[in-house]
DNA sequence: TGTGGATATACGGATATCCATATATTTGCT
DNA sequence: AGCAAATATATGGATATCCGTATATCCACA
């Protein structure tokens, strides 16, 4: 990954938004994404594709649902760079409103069902 | 400075360069960068004023020449991503190759002299 | 005032990015 | 097999970005 290619992914506040949210909350499927970042789901699933291929996030398929996460094999200048970004975006208050709506989300599919290989 | 605007300018392999030889050479001309970068002159200037625009360089007029420099009122998580980015760029040996193209500059403007109000 | 060096800007064209919409794919369930 | 929900991808258009080239501006100096 170099520079200039993870500015790129970085540079597009849907991504940034799709980044700073699964870094609090752990690990999301794309419906969460979509219902807490307001936006449609072909648009949250092409964002979170690039962040994909990218090495940013990995996926995970549990039954229906695909859930996200941060990679954990991040180089540590690209874990500073994505760090000091969720600081500036906690402190405009985009985190905050982001998730509000996550826990407003009715009919939230629940982290431990989905845990359960069932 | 929103992080998508930072992310957007740091989104650029010139600009990138321009900013990790200012911050290891503390004040460069625009003919010092056209030459260590071995880019054409207007490129250089372009991506200098995007850069200046989006706060992230001073310029200083000296005589001819036109100095520039990092910003010195950046805010800690700005001026975090940029050392994140040059660390990696000195990593790949980038900084190192310009930093060498600047050195055999012949007929470099001496910062001495510049420094003086002649 | 005029000339040359240093820097900045304007102008098109090529390419990339982003989006909305439509459609395909995968999975769970009956 | 067939249906519905969740997710992914394709298509085409609008917009943004980047570049080379040409030109304008600013400054020192004669």
């Amino acid at each position: 990954m170099s520079p200039e290619r993870l500015f790129r992914l970085l540079a597009d506040h849907t991504r940034l938004r799709c980044l700073s949210l699964l870094r609090a909350e752990q690990s999301l499927c794309v419906c969460e994404l979509t219902h807490a970042l307001d936006l449609s789901q072909p648009k949250i699933s092409r964002h979170l594709a690039m962040l994909r291929e990218g090495g940013l996030v990995m996926d995970e398929r549990r039954g229906q649902w695909v859930h996200y996460q941060l990679a954990g094999d991040l180089p540590d200048w690209v874990r500073a760079i994505i760090d000091a970004s969720v600081e500036a975006q906690r402190q405009s208050g985009q985190i905050g409103r982001d998730s509000l709506r996550l826990k407003a989300m009715v009919g939230r599919p629940s982290p431990d069902l989905c845990a359960d290989d069932h």
